[in-house]
DNA sequence: TGAATATGATCTGTAAACGGATCATCGCTA
DNA sequence: TAGCGATGATCCGTTTACAGATCATATTCA
């Protein structure tokens, strides 16, 4: 009874820890320009079952988070708390210099932009 | 037959990455302090499982890496594989500070260094 | 229009990560 | 020697990440 008080985890309680990793690999999954099905394939899982791990609905096997990682070409690492910013502020860094300023359209006319 | 040639992963075929992450959870275990049983109960696991996992026997799931990782003053983050080197050389660098170039010996004369 | 592709979503089983209990072994200290 | 804490290890039952199949919903393009 009392379903509220229950320390159970639900189905719907997803955690948000576990949907930031997914936001994570589904971006990294796109930059790298692969679908689900074949980051699935690559890291030896179904489908339906990364799309789970992407929405974070489902918590993957450390196993398999690892093979997700480096299919899109991310890696796993257990990184000090100490060191959490210094490792932050290089990889804002380097997303800094992925991309200029601003981003060239390829089928807009001159004045399109801005307005 | 011909095990070798089985893509199988059986029970024995302890993945050496799994095995890599858990030495990294015992070390910042010892490091911080805690017993096993301590670090289980602070990530909601029990020793046994957390005993596992140490051991790199079993593949936690992501959110029990998560809870694991930040009772023994870790965390768990996805790095770019181009950002690596990077990475590691900061982790290297934090670790050469902690200890100094020759460590102090409680137990020896003044002319025992260096001979 | 329709075909092809990518993604969302749900179903039935199975394998493995979980809880909880138990016992053994090692190292340390009185 | 006995006692105690930490760790190694195995048992059974439950939960859930998995496989595999299926259907729906965009979106794009001929």
């Amino acid at each position: 009874m009392n379903p509220e008080l229950s320390l159970r985890r639900n189905a719907v309680d997803h955690d948000p820890a576990l949907q930031d990793i997914g936001a994570q690999i589904a971006q990294a999954r796109r930059s790298a320009g692969l679908t689900q099905e074949q980051v699935a394939n690559l890291a030896g899982i179904t489908r339906p079952r990364f799309r789970d791990i992407e929405k974070g609905i489902a918590a993957a096997r450390t196993s398999t988070l690892l093979n997700i990682a480096r299919a899109v070409g991310l890696e796993v690492m257990l990184i000090p708390q100490s060191l959490m910013p210094a490792v932050r502020a290089l990889l804002q860094q380097s997303d800094d210099d992925d991309q200029p300023a601003f981003v060239a359209e390829p089928d807009e006319g001159p004045d399109a932009g801005m307005g």
